[in-house]
DNA sequence: TAGAAAAGTGCGACATATTGCTCTATTTTA
DNA sequence: TAAAATAGAGCAATATGTCGCACTTTTCTA
């Protein structure tokens, strides 16, 4: 499971939990309704504004931190 | 200060701390040196394999957390 | 279980991120 | 302070992210 996958999965996850559909999240953060749905679907790079204002409409936010030590 | 100003702000004071140069920096992650120019001048928008491949060589990661309530 | 709602996908246009090249400006160091 | 190292920027080619449209598939619900 990539770190990507994850993110992917939290957004979807954060989404449904709000009762939001795509296209409601769509017209709520500005992003389009087909950026969104490849982006669920892991078929994306999306750019950092793109994830920001989608997380941003999810009450997420993305924050950079010192990486943990996984496997030692 | 945006919360993206905020970020590359972070990214370039690991990177110094680290005693890399933008160059060093640029082989590393592989991103070209160019965008690592661009994205620490805070004139860019990367996409998010950019910036994590760049957080990963700083030892730093990309997480979405739920949002901070700052102002109540 | 049929119809509606929501989600996923191929295609193609357009916008923009990435990159190298070259040059200038700034910072570091001997 | 001069030379070297590092950082910042204009330009242009290429790669790719964004987006709407139209359609199919899956999920929800009455």
């Amino acid at each position: 499971m990539s770190h990507f996958s994850i993110l992917i999965k939290q957004i979807k996850e954060r989404r449904e939990m709000l009762k939001i559909t795509q296209e409601n999240l769509a017209d709520l953060s500005g992003v389009g309704l087909r950026t969104i749905k490849q982006l669920e679907a892991g078929k994306a790079n999306p750019t950092y504004r793109t994830l920001q204002e989608i997380a941003d409409v999810l009450g997420l936010e993305l924050v950079l931190q010192v990486k943990k030590l996984n496997n030692l």
